[in-house]
DNA sequence: AGATAAAAAGATATTTTTATCTTTTTATAT
DNA sequence: ATATAAAAAGATAAAAATATCTTTTTATCT
């Protein structure tokens, strides 16, 4: 459903968002080992993250990755979108080059809708939001 | 969201669906120049859902693919399930190892529901019933 | 200034998915 | 019986996703 890639920036960035902030930055091996994914894997995903303002990071002695408050207030599906693009939300089920409500593939109108309420799902939430619930122990993203 | 043998195969059932009976069989050649897919790739993933039983298949002459009413019967998810399997509509959206109602991920509370209406969608209606708005014109399949 | 520790960038390897091609088996028409 | 036309099975190739390793750049501490 999302790639590997988008899987772990997810639960990457939320690491970041629980633990980090301007004067409290990690490395990708120290994220990797906490929430358990390829380190050098995390980290290339990571570096495309920055380059895209959606996380933070400085270079050399003391550098790392962090979240600031600004990159909180983006959205995950910000973090979707940026790794994998919306294709896979957006365009037809099964692939048909045309397919709208106008001209509809058999399962467009039954499936469209959800679709759209998954992506709206990851939209009206900040990931600041979603860091709330994991404070107070409602959700968890570890092993 | 669904592979592309997913797609494919969908497409290739429903133009089977609306096309075929016993004494109306298909190659891949032909069903792949209507719905616009890779004529060998079709073929494999034809031959898995014949494996399966979820579409028929004779050899020989005037052989070819075809749907007997028992397999117009089935619903659209058993074909997912059979080529993709349903892993990526029930397994935790961010691939943590537990992920359930009562220990959820950041999204699990909003995204599974969503998910399961999904599956739902495609298991409550018959290939056969998905090929009434074909047929009226309301839906399609092609290019 | 030099040493160090970190991200960034680049190169390489592996696995999975997608795609194609070839050979074998099988049913049927002649 | 033989030729033929089709699926089935197997082998191979190409592309994309996943994973790792190496080198370069950069900031900061001593």
């Amino acid at each position: 459903m999302l790639s590997k890639s988008s899987k772990y920036g997810i639960r990457g960035v939320l690491y970041l968002a629980l633990n980090s902030n301007e004067n409290r930055k990690f490395s990708p091996t120290t994220i990797a080992k906490y929430i358990g994914v390829p380190a050098p894997f995390l980290a290339k995903t990571l570096q495309l993250l920055a380059k895209n303002h959606l996380v933070s990071s400085s270079k050399g002695r003391h550098g790392g990755f962090y979240l600031s408050d600004k990159n909180k207030q983006n959205s995950l599906i910000a973090i979707v979108d940026c790794i994998d693009g919306l294709d896979k939300f957006e365009s037809c089920i099964i692939g048909l080059p045309v397919c709208s409500n106008e001209n509809p593939c058999p399962m467009h109108d039954r499936l469209a809708p959800l679709r759209r309420a998954m992506v709206e799902e990851l939209t009206n939430k900040s990931i600041e939001e979603f860091t709330n619930d994991l404070r107070s122990g409602k959700t968890h993203i570890f092993l």
